[in-house]
RNA sequence: UGGGGGAUCGUCCAGCGGCAGGACGACGGGUUCUGGCCCCGUUAACCUAGGUUCGAAUCCUAGUCCCCCAGCCA
């Protein structure tokens, strides 16, 4: 067997390799993920989902899909549809183990009731306000709640009468009894529960208390007998509390490791961002194509399989970092290189007549779907007198290192012929160029020629009559800074969103094999860049396509280094 | 002025007392019917100061800087 070279282990695994070696859970392997069901999934939730599910695909063990339901005022149904299919999507596959943290609301009320029996947690009556007072600040110790020390069967009537609704939304907590003065905030007798009178997309009116993060997440671990409980950094505080529940109820104890999040340059992860930029028209939904949501990422061309490479790649630990977006793309271009069927499309047209060539003929050539893979074979594309070319792949003046089409200039169209353009018209008025007239050597059908001379330009075409006229949307990085979120002084995040990244062509023209393209499909339109069919607004006949990612472009960044010499 | 974390090429991740390595990016070249892909090469880093050691990114000491925490959010 050939030594293949073995990625080193992040951490979190070594940990794991470590557990296992010690026999700490019994060899068994268990992970979750847990996401609130209050918004999309985005990209730094890939990076948990492919790390969680990822973890227990490699040891052979379990993950859990749970959803973190215990805050009925932002949560909704409409969330949890589509996390599961971003899930789904993303190629994961949690079997029977859809879990809710509500399915758990009657087990975890019995553990708050074990917790007061053994005067560990008490109903406080402070309101919000006074409990802040009371919880001190950084450097100053909390001070005990008044109510600290009501009696067993006081707490546990109180207790039971806030489940039914006796009071009033926010009139009452049950707090644990640990330790105001604790230089960890979290343990300055933290609140389990809180009245919210109000129901919960799925247990309905049936509660009136519900039980806080700190409290749930650890008993929720603990039932379903997770061993290694992923999160990430900002919850390294939070885990003595975690230990605290499970120590002082005696039950499964898991372990919680903490991670750093992923920041992505040139776009923000937040929700509350992503929520304004949806909120205030910035973009147009959850899944515009410009979004770091998984749902975005999907609209915009992204395959599952580039997300998990790059999920892969940018490696795990706990330094806070900022990945480059060029890593993303990156992963998206390798992928799709391997897989998109090469067609040509002409984003901003010039119309270019072959003088030589017949007015009413019409040739079909052989053009090879994908150059990676023969496997998927050869198409035509119909040739005729009349074509279309980019408007950038012509130069009246070129300079030096420009070889595409020039006045007097021999290029080849690519799986076609030798042109060269011979006369130039322009708009009287505008001196714009609006026509390029050429000759075409039949001799070089196909786009070799047989006397071995060679051209150094060659050019993506499309038959005028055959073209099919459709809308194409270019995007670009929603920010123009690599950190949005460093926002200066008087200023907002928005911004520094970037006024192009989105621009709408129509009428580009594609060749006519794309006239039947269905939604999602993923092409590489060659020597522009890797496109997708829109899944919303393409109709049948009419697909609309979006920019998945540019191909690299080596002529852009010798121009822009001419112009930066200039 | 409390507590919890973290500092390695421009960026991300390795390295666990023995030549600081990979990926992305950038730059240069080769190849080419995509100025794509691919291939080759170059660039470029151990937060600071002491100490231990034959030898320190790694161990010790003292600093510096960055992130998180004062929701009845998660």
């Amino acid at each position: 067997m050939p030594q293949e070279k073995t990625k080193p282990k992040d951490f979190i695994r070594a940990i794991i390799d470590e557990d296992l070696r010690t026999d700490k859970y019994g060899g068994r392997v268990h992970t979750r993920f847990p996401p609130e069901p209050n918004g999309y999934l985005h990209i730094g939730h890939a990076k948990s989902i492919c790390l969680n599910f990822g973890i227990a695909d490699e040891y052979g063990g379990l993950c859990n899909l749970r959803f973190d339901d215990t805050n009925p005022t932002k949560e909704d149904v409409e969330y949890v549809e589509s996390i599961m299919e971003d899930v789904r999507w993303l190629g994961y596959d949690w079997g029977d183990r859809l879990y809710y943290a509500s399915d758990y609301f009657e087990q975890l009320y019995q553990y708050a009731i074990e917790l007061i029996k053994m005067g560990k947690a008490y109903v406080c009556d402070l309101s919000p306000e006074e409990i802040r007072q009371y919880r001190g600040t950084l450097t100053e110790p909390g001070k005990e709640s008044p109510y600290r020390n009501r009696s067993v069967e006081e707490n546990l009537d109180l207790f039971q009468r806030m489940r039914v609704g006796e009071f009033p939304d926010g009139s009452r907590t049950l707090r644990a009894k640990i330790d105001m003065a604790s230089p960890n905030l979290n343990m300055r007798d933290p609140v389990i529960y809180r009245i919210m009178r109000v129901p919960h997309h799925r247990t309905g009116d049936k509660w009136s208390i519900y039980p806080m993060y700190d409290f749930t997440h650890c008993l929720s671990d603990s039932i379903e007998r997770i061993t290694h409980s992923l999160c990430t950094l900002e919850f390294e505080d939070h885990r003595p509390l975690y230990d605290w529940f499970l120590d002082q109820l005696g039950v499964y104890h898991p372990r919680q490791i903490e991670f750093a999040r992923l920041n992505l340059s040139h776009t923000v992860m937040s929700k509350r961002m992503l929520g304004q930029l949806v909120d205030e028209g910035y973009v147009r939904g959850w899944d515009d194509p410009r979004m770091p949501t998984i749902a975005g990422l999907r609209r915009r061309g992204y395959t599952p399989e580039a997300i998990r490479t790059f999920c892969d790649r940018i490696g795990l630990a706990k330094r806070d970092s900022m990945v480059d977006i060029a890593l993303l793309e990156h992963c998206v271009r390798e992928d799709l290189n391997k897989r998109a069927q090469r067609v040509m499309g002409v984003l901003h047209p010039l119309k270019v007549v072959i003088e030589n060539y017949p007015e009413d003929k019409v040739e079909e050539l052989d053009a090879i779907n994908n150059p990676e893979d023969p496997s998927m074979g050869t198409r035509k594309v119909p040739f005729s007198r009349e074509l279309y070319i980019e408007r950038d792949d012509f130069m009246e003046n070129p300079p030096k290192k420009f070889f595409r089409l020039a006045p007097g200039r021999e290029v080849r169209l690519r799986y076609a012929y030798f042109i060269t353009c011979v006369d130039v018209i322009k708009d009287e008025n505008t001196g714009e160029v609006i026509e390029l007239r050429c000759t075409y050597d039949p001799a070089t059908r196909g786009g070799d020629a047989p006397d071995g001379r060679k051209v150094r330009g060659t050019l993506h075409w499309v038959s005028a009559a055959h073209a099919i006229p459709v809308e194409v949307r270019l995007y670009e990085h929603l920010f123009l800074k690599p950190d949005p979120g460093d926002v200066e002084k008087g200023k907002t995040f928005k911004e520094y969103i970037n006024p192009n990244s989105l621009v709408v062509l129509n009428p580009c023209y594609v060749e006519p094999s794309l006239a039947n393209a269905k939604p999602g499909e993923r092409f590489q339109f060659e020597r522009v860049g890797y496109f997708c069919v829109d899944s919303v607004d393409s109709k049948p006949g009419t697909p609309v396509f979006n920019r998945t990612a540019t191909l690299r472009d080596t002529w852009a960044k010798i121009q822009k280094r001419e112009a930066k010499n200039q």
